[in-house]
DNA sequence: TGTACATCAGTGAACGCGCGTTCACTGATGTAC
DNA sequence: TGTACATCAGTGAACGCGCGTTCACTGATGTAC
């Protein structure tokens, strides 16, 4: 089973990004819970123990992998915010690519809201990271609603995250299933994301 | 281990409905990935052979349990549906109802939309139950879209999506754990899903 | 009402299995002098 | 440039564990006559 880049030196080299893109790859063939340290070692042609040289355990190494998810999230949202001026153009572009990010790394969507999610949510840089995917939307948003004194900025936050929940409402319907079975022949993915994002249909 | 309505009887009465009952205790205590047969059955207070009487396999029974979710749904739907005339605010009043379904049962969410999803969309009897969930919402839209000749129908379909994905979005996002972490003390959930299906928002 | 018998819904032991993690270890690498 | 030594990143065996499923079985139940 030959594998990325792999030697036959005694020290890996990159073992810590083998294991990441080899995690990746097993829960696209077996699903989040067919995903096992041992095997993943295993696949990347290592010792049972040698992955803990890397990762405090199995749950580390999935929360080291959300954070790539998130890092690669959140820069497509940058590029996205940076070539857009018009707040309301840059709205639905960056739903769109909140839902083209879904459909393209659907494993990363996977671990990142997903797996282990009690857990996951815990973890400060995954927060962080999280957070920081969001503020581009939020920066969006307050361009269309100024900061009054008197706000109590609810209207604010419901804008936020009826945009959130749209985007990620499409993108989960389409990484679980239920739009493929559902729905299966009568959309046009590409379309249903300009239209859906587009000002003209209903709310 | 006194288990519900649970009897000395060689036969057990009700085992079907009180694996299911244990299934989603389990899943609520351990999450989906903790959950295991053998430990239903115990907690059951039956052999770890008896489950296979009632159902052909592990995967049968989270569909099982999925099915009842979708049918606790449909009836919310069905309600709903009935009691408003205005199309338009049976549209806000379906989205409420569904994200409220996740909320309070968060757990028949998480199996319906979470685990197993591969395998789950393939099950037919899955299938019929969530379609006739997605009805309630298609009849709602169609009354506004009336459906003409030379129509293709994708501003309707554009329509259907998008407000599934919003309260599909925002359900997930709450169950999942990001918005109660990243938006945590920020929001009144109540209030925000009232913002959120009524139609001054933006999109 | 009694009885023979089919069927239903349990038991309990066993199967083969792979898991996450720890341990004492050792080969490879980098660094100070 | 060479050498001593600390540290890094592997090994391989073992730990304890519980899993899903199957099997031959048996006690309980319902039904036809």
């Amino acid at each position: 089973m030959a594998e990325t880049g792999r030697t036959d030196r005694y020290h890996h080299g990159d073992l810590r990004q083998t294991l990441m893109n080899n995690c990746l790859k097993m829960i696209e063939e077996k699903g989040v819970s067919g995903f096992t340290l041992r095997e993943v070692a295993r696949i990347s042609g290592v010792s049972p123990a040698a992955p803990y040289h890397h990762f405090k355990s199995k749950t580390e190494l999935l929360a080291a992998v959300a954070v790539m998810g998130f890092e690669m999230l959140n820069e497509a949202q940058r590029k996205i915010y940076e070539q857009y001026d018009d707040p309301v153009l840059r709205l639905s572009a960056l739903g769109k690519s909140y839902v083209m990010f879904a459909v393209n790394h659907k494993i990363y969507f996977h671990v990142m809201f997903r797996a282990d999610s009690e857990v996951l949510w815990k973890n400060r840089q995954v927060m962080n990271v999280a957070n920081q995917a969001l503020s581009y939307l939020e920066n969006t948003i307050r361009e269309l609603f100024p900061k009054t004194a008197a706000d109590d900025d609810s209207h604010f936050r419901a804008t936020v995250l009826t945009c959130w929940s749209k985007a990620h409402g499409l993108a989960s319907l389409w990484v679980d299933g239920p739009l493929k079975s559902v729905e299966s022949g009568k959309l046009d993915l590409n379309k249903l994301v300009d239209l859906i994002f587009s000002r003209s249909v209903l709310h």
